[in-house]
Formats: C-alpha cells, sequence, structure tokens
DNA sequence: CCGACCATACCGACCGGTTGGTATGGCGCA
DNA sequence: TGCGCCATACCAACCGGTCGGTATGGTCGG
C-alpha cells in the first residue's frame, strides 16, 4: 500500500531508521528471509542500538507494522476524496487513489502488514495482531463511506463492514497475484484487479454507464 | 487452495514425502521459515534424501510448487461443476465449490504458491515463475466458461482472461486477510470475500436475484 | 558554578545454536 | 558389477541475541 516515501519523513534518530528500513526490506525480501544484520547495514546503525530499541526481531516487526499503520492511516486521512459530497463518489475515489498509487517495482506499492502476516501468523500473534490492527483498520476507515453510500442507494444484502474488508482483500489479493509477474508487467495486473473492484461497486451502487468510465 | 489431504494420495518415496511435507510446512509457516532439516523431519527421511532428490532447497520450492499445480489442476479438472450446460452456472459452480472448501485452520485451505511468491518473488526467479504458473493456470482453467458466459450474457468492457485473473486475486486476498484473524474466525472472513466475488459475476452475468441467492 | 550521579543512546566483539549444503559409504536390485 | 536410493557425519557461514563498555546530556545538592 502506499508508494514508498513521499509522505514519510525521512528519520533521524536509530529506531525510525530501523523501521523504514524493516518496511522496504520486509516488503521486498520478507519477514524471516530479512536479518537483523541486514536491517541494521540498511539503517546504518548497529546491532547493539537494534537491542537498544527493539527487546527482539519479533518485537521489530511489530514495532513495523505499527509504524505501517499510523502512516498509511495519516496519508489517507487526509487524502482529498473525502470532500466529494456524495459518499459513492468518496468510495469510488478511495479506490481510484489506491490504483494510483499502484506503480514501479512491486515492494515499492505493497503492503508491509500483508506480506508479515503471511509468514508469522502462525509462528507469532503478536504480529498477527498488529498485522491484522493494520489491515483491518485500514478498513474501518472506510467503513461510514460504505455504510452511507449503503443506505443512500438502497444496498442490501450485504454490510459495510464485510464490503470495507473485501476492498482490503482485493487489494491484498492484487499484491500477491503482482508479485506473480516481473517487474514490468506486475502494476497493470494489480491495477486490474482494483478496476472489478471498482466496477463491483458501480453494480452495487447503480452507478450509471457513463459515470463509471470517467476514470 | 483445496484442503490438506483427501484428494492427495499418500506419498511412499523419500520425493514425494518431501513434497507433502513442503506443501504443509510452508503453507503454515512460509518458505524462509521452514528449514530443511524440519522438512526432512517431517517427512521422515534424511538430509541426504533431501539432497538426493533436490539440488538446493531453491529446486525443492520449485518442485513443491509444480506439485501443487500438479495437485489442485487435477482436482479442479474432475470436479463436478463442469457438467453445468449454462457457462455462468460453470462459473458460479467454481466459486461455491471454493467456498466449500474453505474451513478449519487456515493452512488446510490456503495456497502454497501465493504464499511462496509473497517471499521468493524477488529473491528466486524460478519459484516466482513456478507460483506464477500455478496461480495463473489455475485461472486459466476458469478463463473458457468466463469467455462463454461473456457472449452468451452479452458482457464488455474487460476479457475472460482478466476476469480470470480477478477471480484468482479474490482467492488469494482472501488468504491473506483471514490469516490476520484467530483461527476460529479465519474461514468465515474468507468465505465472505468469495461471496462477494459471486455476487460481482450475478451482476456481471445479469442473474435474477432468487436465483443468486440459492447458494 | 560546580562536579557527583544517573538515564538514555549507541557501539561492536562475541556466543551458542542453526542454517543450507557436502562428502562418503552402504545396501538392495538389475 | 554398477547404479539408484538413501543414511551418517560433518562443515563453514550465518543466525538472533548478549554483554561490557562509551558518549552525551540533564539534574541535582552544595
Amino acid at each position: 500500500m502506499v508508494p514508498n516515501r513521499p509522505f514519510r519523513p525521512t528519520p533521524t534518530n536509530a529506531k525510525g531508521k530501523l523501521l523504514e528500513a524493516a518496511v522496504q526490506l520486509v516488503r521486498g525480501n520478507g519477514f524471516a528471509a530479512t536479518s537483523v544484520d541486514q536491517l541494521c547495514a540498511h539503517a546504518g546503525v548497529t546491532k547493539g542500538a537494534f537491542f537498544h530499541h527493539f527487546a527482539s526481531k519479533e518485537a521489530l516487526g511489530v514495532a513495523a507494522a505499527d509504524y505501517w499503520s499510523e502512516c498509511t492511516g495519516a496519508f489517507f486521512a487526509e487524502a482529498p476524496f473525502h470532500h466529494h459530497a456524495d459518499p459513492v463518489d468518496r468510495v469510488l475515489g478511495y479506490i481510484d487513489l489506491r490504483l494510483a498509487l499502484i506503480g514501479g517495482p512491486v515492494e515499492s506499492f505493497s503492503c508491509v502488514a500483508g506480506t508479515m502476516v503471511q509468514e508469522a501468523f502462525r509462528s507469532s500473534a503478536a504480529i498477527r495482531i498488529a498485522c491484522e490492527a493494520s489491515i483491518i483498520g485500514n478498513a474501518r476507515a472506510l467503513e461510514a463511506d460504505i455504510a452511507e453510500a449503503m443506505v443512500q442507494r438502497g444496498v442490501t444484502g450485504t454490510t459495510a463492514e464485510s464490503l470495507s474488508r473485501h476492498v482490503q482483500v482485493v487489494i491484498q489479493g492484487a499484491f500477491v497475484v503482482a508479485k506473480t509477474q516481473e517487474e514490468s508487467a506486475a502494476p497493470d495486473m494489480a491495477r486490474d484487479a482494483l478496476r472489478h473492484l471498482r466496477r463491483y461497486f458501480e453494480f452495487l451502487f447503480r452507478v450509471p454507464q457513463e459515470r463509471s468510465a470517467d476514470q
């Protein structure tokens, strides 16, 4: 989720640099395959600094997921799609923003939480829960807009909670499938999935055909 | 994808037992966190046997993805949903089968290829390509039915290739998000996502409301 | 204004255990 | 006799984590 840097300030202290290194290295190589030494080298700090700030590698994983939650939460909270008057436009605006964020190598737009939970859901409850907070938290940020849109358009047969989670499902799945592709083809494959998600919402909210093509 | 055992014969030779061990352990712990020693212990063979059959751990990963492709390919090829006369019913039947396969702990219904590609897409091109073959191959198996259904219902604005891949996107995403949940809640979360996928296809293929509720 | 005292941040050598991988030898079947 | 199949023994590299130590800066009583 979210491009690699722009919206995240470059950290100056060792702890921040380690969290930033974790986000970058874990997205590319996964959690287990990223060693503490690699993290330290990439952050430009020593192992002493690492274990001064984090009790264990697992604790770093939890902190990285929390850091990720904060960064993405703040980014989406400030995004301009919230200003649309129509809640349907806000929901579609969120999807369009996610679409716009996809580009470059997969590790620059994929999700740390999704990557980590795949590896650690069984071995570390703490990491699993931190990743849940990140992903489900992201879903919840969209839930009110979806609920409002459902009422306005009279959508029944599902809930805003379920739909908001489905958005995250498609995003996470898009990242997984994009990773099966070589670098140049990956972004298109991810975007393709989000366009199907958009169309699903257009069906649900009965968006007229000409309006649905404007992205 | 696909439950843990039933449709896979219990292997008798060392190679088969190692592949089976790989499927089970990688789904639970990921590829990097699964050691060769663990694999051997779980398969009941020694390290000598491992490196007799596989040149490296990476080669085992590739072989496991190929093994997975064969097993799932054969399973879905023989599934009864193919017998529906209406191509729309075949497509929805596939989704319903996938729904029915979800249950128990996540590592019993999730996908080895999706799990491995998340970790190895950057470090091992061979594994990435084997996982691509598995996931995209699974998509391709549904492509003809989707194409036929699109023609029959006059669906435009997308392609059968894109739609068949989207099915895999939702399935993979459902596994990721399910892994954020504790064991008892995971299957429901995964099923919820597939129900949205089903509804998307019902919209696309203009399935009447009463028929869409029969699952 | 001072120096004793202490907390925080960080350093890098080091440890025991585990890793993926190898070398070699035996054993049953053609 | 040879070859596929596998077991045992072993290795160097690397792993997460520890530990003794230093540099810095704030906060006291006097």
